[in-house]
DNA sequence: GATGAATGAGGCTTCATTCAT
DNA sequence: AATGAATGAAGCCTCATTCAT
């Protein structure tokens, strides 16, 4: 698409996505409003996307692969699973704290069963689980029962939902404070046993 | 008093809307084709319920309560929540060989943010998670310091969470088996001590 | 598609149709605009005709094979080609004279480069064409160095074109009298020798 | 004073807005396509033409005129029409295998309803009609019961139509060949006797 | 009760045109 | 003069909902 000339603009437009999205859903969300929020026509936003659905990928990948390179920097850094696990929810904590519509994206777009989820991300997703697991059954922090996908289940999925019914208020409505991230690291060391 | 027959005119009705909705979503999914598919007119839903939300509301408390009365009934029998899970399990399992397309529907509701979570089943999540975790606490089986939050998220959330990832083919596409299932209970329980 | 309930309905909106097309050109008239004159829904069109397109090809099929009937019934009862010509410009005629746009808009269609000329309206109007030479030889009436191309040009083509220079004023807007149609029918006999 | 340079580059244009509008049609045919098919920014078309439909004028004007300079040249230095004829059929054929998308974009505009057919051109048109009348009549090749408004549709609209009917493979679709002209002035001549 | 034809608001998308650079 | 990013009006089409039969 266009390279942008106001990089500022498409940022504007990107939060608004993003904010809609998460108010609305993803069919709720109207590309007018959207363009509404960001102060931009309607038609900016097809300069630099085809279409609304090219929009949410884009988006979708981007802030994963923001999450997924903090992971690969922390496998390639920390000894230890736990350490990686700190590593993953110390970001997804300071993420709810800051933007928390980009963490609740994130999870709308991976559970809703009809968003084409981009290979890239799953590919990334595939070499994480396989790199914790090897790493965590050498330091002897994974029981080598454990297949790659209930590795992910555990470090992703676990939190990832844990996060989600903060949010739904199913429980409870507090922010995530430093006792809860060590819990959900134990949690995750527990179940990875 | 409804007819027999007219029962199962509803019921052909409730299957093709799951089925419909499971396929293209609940946006991709229109009252004209769950109308078809169920060999019924357009107006014969709206004679069952008000508008297309409360049509997949009414679905969703049904189905939910089905399992919910199951954990109910385990929790009264069974001694150890080891046995809780098991049912669950099994029951998710079962529900998954026999009509995948319940759990799955049950799944994209669960995740859509915008689907209006019926408080019904919200009081008796909670209901669940304060019964499992002092039943926990007092066989040795839960740590005291997981809180009713974090027992629902291990039992419920991350079981479900597996189950989408076995159905996006994430990892692997195979059906659950007996060892799954064992590993899925040996994985909580580890979790939730 | 539909069947309709009311068949004065969908013929208002299929006058409305051509005349708007007419009026505005393919591309001007909006499905809006067709609804309105019609004094029917915009959506009310969707429920008969697949698309824009798909509405426009129907109108065409439905007159031109009026006016290809006609044709094949003069040939299987009339001797001469000279007869058969002067059936088909007082079907013209009387055409133009009753709903010129109906005519108006066969030749807009005919000459629209980006119109998708439907197979059959084209294999009838091969057959014409042979049928027409077939017989004009065999009566002297036609030059055997005409080709089938030509004898359709002649005989419709070349009338078609001057009903077209009346309409745009070109050079006269009289309307078409008797002496005009047996000029036709004269030109087209010597064109065809 | 135009830079040669600068020429070239509305040259440019100039085609690829043939070349596009006869492509898609002028609907289908968009300012921005044009531009990028001549390597011409947007902006540069309006420096030129006030609009689209401004730019399509000109462009018909441009070409048709060339044509009439061939007839009205042709009209004041040959004898007979049936001369003239063949010089206008040469002409086009010419046309058509050099740059077939000029004569297609003439016969396109000349069908399209809602293109406001130049007043410069019509009077043209007339002229020639006329001119052709008085000649055929005096040199015995028209029938002087032949109507100007006939004269104009044997001579340009017949073999216009011949030429559409091949481009639009109707009945067969080899180039134009002697024969064929030869073919056409012969039809021509019959019909206006 | 049941039907399904009809409605029309509202969504996505296109593209001629403008104007700051 | 030339550019091309940005605009926003307007079009096509969908589909939840209604209501006369």
């Amino acid at each position: 698409m266009t390279r942008p000339k106001d990089l500022e603009k498409l940022d504007r437009t990107k939060c608004a996505a993003i904010r809609v999205i998460v108010e609305k859903g993803y069919h709720g969300a109207t590309i007018s409003q959207i363009a509404k929020e960001a102060d931009v026509s309607d038609g900016y936003l097809y300069r630099h996307y085809a279409n609304k659905a090219d929009l949410v990928q884009a988006l979708f990948v981007e802030n994963m692969n923001r999450y997924h390179e903090l992971i690969f920097d922390s496998i390639s850094t920390d000894e230890k699973v736990g350490d990686i696990l700190l590593s993953s929810f110390n970001f997804l904590a300071g993420t709810v704290a800051e933007t928390p519509e980009v963490i609740t994206f994130i999870f709308m777009m991976d559970h809703d069963h009809h968003f084409d989820f981009p290979e890239t991300v799953r590919k990334n997703f595939e070499r994480i689980g396989q790199m914790l697991r090897a790493k965590g059954i050498q330091m002897g922090e994974i029981n080598n029962k454990r297949t790659v996908e209930e590795v992910l289940a555990i470090t992703f999925g676990l939190p990832v939902k844990m996060l989600e019914m903060r949010r739904k208020n199913i429980i409870s409505d507090d922010v995530l404070n430093v006792q809860d991230i060590d819990s959900m690291v134990e949690i995750c060391l527990n179940a990875l046993k």
